[in-house]
DNA sequence: GCAAGATACCCAAACGTTTGGTCCAATCGT
DNA sequence: ACGATTGGACCAAACGTTTGGGTATCTTGC
């Protein structure tokens, strides 16, 4: 289309046009009241014509500068090669796009001095926003951010006092806890992941809680815990399994990549996931229905998690209340956990 | 730190130092040449610490505003939640903080309007130059794109005439057949990815071309295309196994998750991956080796490729030659393929 | 026919940098 | 001692927008 990107600038419709480049700029920009203020409807017209045939698109650099806003919004994120991650950053940019934003990622590896530096580097961009994929449970670096005034808010993990948008995940963990205690388990392990993620953390509580209302409690050398990925569970697994004293029958990974790792763990050893063990994930990973032997996951609503998030963000942008969501997760059940323990 | 984010510019360090900004400016931009004919050391050394003291952070837009750059890079890829396009993605970043560029990333999913759409505003957002994961075997967008001068480099799949940066996927094929041959493996089938994406055409076509060298040829309907992920592989599978006649004793998918679908449709059958019929990805994913039943998979290196591709981007910006390059990749023998079919 | 009010514009400053010029004083070569 | 050089800084324009204020011209009410 282009010849060799010349672009295009508000002052060159107003020259072709004989206007003032203020017109221009507000013919193109305000739509309701300040347009009609600004020029004749068919000035607009001829303005909006032009524009559209020299294909004009404003420099998002004057923009920002003279406007002191970026329209642009940070996320950061443990890393982005993690499907549940990744699938939640998904959902923030398609919100984003939806509003006119553009949003800057970058993971931070779940290391504190990598958080702290990608959101000073996010200010350095001047990112009117941030979100936190990566919030740790002490929330230090929250807390600092805070204070700064900087906006944020928080998907898939949450931190006392600050905004977030989460899966309900104690009850995700109760779910599981159900489902499993109604098949008549009794001896449970759980892989629960980092201890600083709140995730992994309500998860599991939520777990326990539902076990001890059946008066079931969980030895705590059961509960282990793991890096979210496939390593993660399967040295998980490998310290329950290799313990002395008996095998648990089902085993409660909180996230999906943990429990295929353990699902590795467990046919290293010639247990059958499914069979001799009922296993249990967390997230319904596309992966999770399609493996050889499918796996039991709770549903979190990943995508959804990061448009709330986003939509919050821009709440607090507008000075709007922006209070916590709480997604609802779903069990699925599958062939990894669908039948009684062996007697 | 900061009370409430007061940004701090050029005219405020000038201002408290009694230098004008200009002056500001060079001592802190330019260290050889330019820096020396700025200041004095000793003035440059006072400017360097209020502003270090000040938290001074240039202003990007108006930075870019001024010299015509943004520091920006584009990526397109098919989908961030797509491991492996994550993965190179990481890979990318990295190459790009350490170049002082920032990164926009953005979902097309494979979707020829969705890619131009998405180049549009990547445009739009004035990025320096972009990187295509998701580049077409037909080319067409690339074309038009590179007519309009914009400057960009390809990662993962490549088109003739393009530069790019890609895993010697040919050779990886060819790495799967020898390997199959091997074992003494006569009857294949490949499950072939998109018919668009060069990874999958040419691992299948080195795949191929090794047979042929040993005689062997696959019948057509032995070779079917899919989606990169689980569920197009055990669909594909399925088609495969379904077919009448004779099954095939080895089954290269070109992707890991194409692989791990397939195995859940062996599964379905009751055949046993590994024992009854030979399964190779392709990627090497970090969930391979941690697979119930661990998978043959050719190792890409997924990550270097981005760090590459980016690394070409900016020679190509700063007006360097730029030639494609192609990565080697590595067969890694596990489980799903370590033994001779059965007779 | 005249003040008042729209209407349809234009003016200019400002956002924070970068950069080619200019300018003054000190230093230098001879 | 005098013109040439250079070191050390300032000046001003420009990048492309947005936006608070003008200023003509045209209606309108009476």
């Amino acid at each position: 289309m282009d010849p060799q990107r010349p672009q295009v600038t508000l002052r060159m419709l107003a020259d072709r046009l004989g206007l003032h480049v203020s017109t221009v700029s507000r013919a193109l920009h305000a739509k309701p009241e300040e347009g009609r203020r600004a020029a004749s409807s068919a000035t607009i017209a001829r303005i909006r014509e032009l524009a559209d045939e020299l294909g004009y698109q404003p420099n998002p650099h004057a923009t920002s500068l003279r406007t002191q806003r970026s329209n642009l919004v940070g996320v950061l994120v443990p890393r982005l090669s993690d499907l549940v991650l990744a699938t939640v950053y998904e959902g923030i940019q398609e919100a984003a796009r939806a509003q006119g934003l553009s949003t800057f990622v970058t993971n931070t590896k779940d290391e504190p001095d990598t958080q702290r530096a990608q959101t000073e580097m996010m200010l350095a961009r001047r990112v009117d926003g941030l979100i936190f994929g990566d919030a740790r449970a002490d929330g230090a670096l929250l807390a600092e951010t805070a204070a700064r005034g900087v906006p944020f808010v928080l998907v898939s993990r949450h931190v006392a006092g600050h905004t977030s948008v989460t899966c309900d995940d104690p009850l995700g963990g109760r779910q599981v806890a159900e489902h499993l205690l109604g098949l008549g388990h009794r001896d449970f392990a759980v892989i629960a992941g980092e201890p600083y993620a709140s995730t992994g953390i309500d998860r599991t509580r939520g777990f326990l809680e539902r076990c001890a209302e059946d008066g079931m409690t969980v030895p705590a050398d059961r509960i282990v815990h793991s890096a979210f990925d496939a390593r993660g569970g399967r040295q998980a697994a490998d310290r329950v399994l290799d313990a002395p004293g008996p095998q648990p029958t089902a085993l409660f990974a909180v996230n999906d990549f943990a429990a295929i790792g353990a699902m590795g763990a467990l046919r290293d050893r010639g247990l059958s996931p499914g069979q001799d063990i009922a296993v249990v994930g967390f997230n319904d990973t596309p992966l999770a229905a399609e493996l050889p032997i499918p796996l039991t996951s709770v549903r979190s609503p990943m995508h959804e998690m990061g448009r709330r998030g986003l939509d919050l963000l821009t709440r607090l942008l507008a000075g709007e209340p922006a209070p916590s969501e709480r997604l609802a997760p779903t069990l699925v059940v599958r062939a990894s956990s669908d039948r009684p323990p062996r007697s």
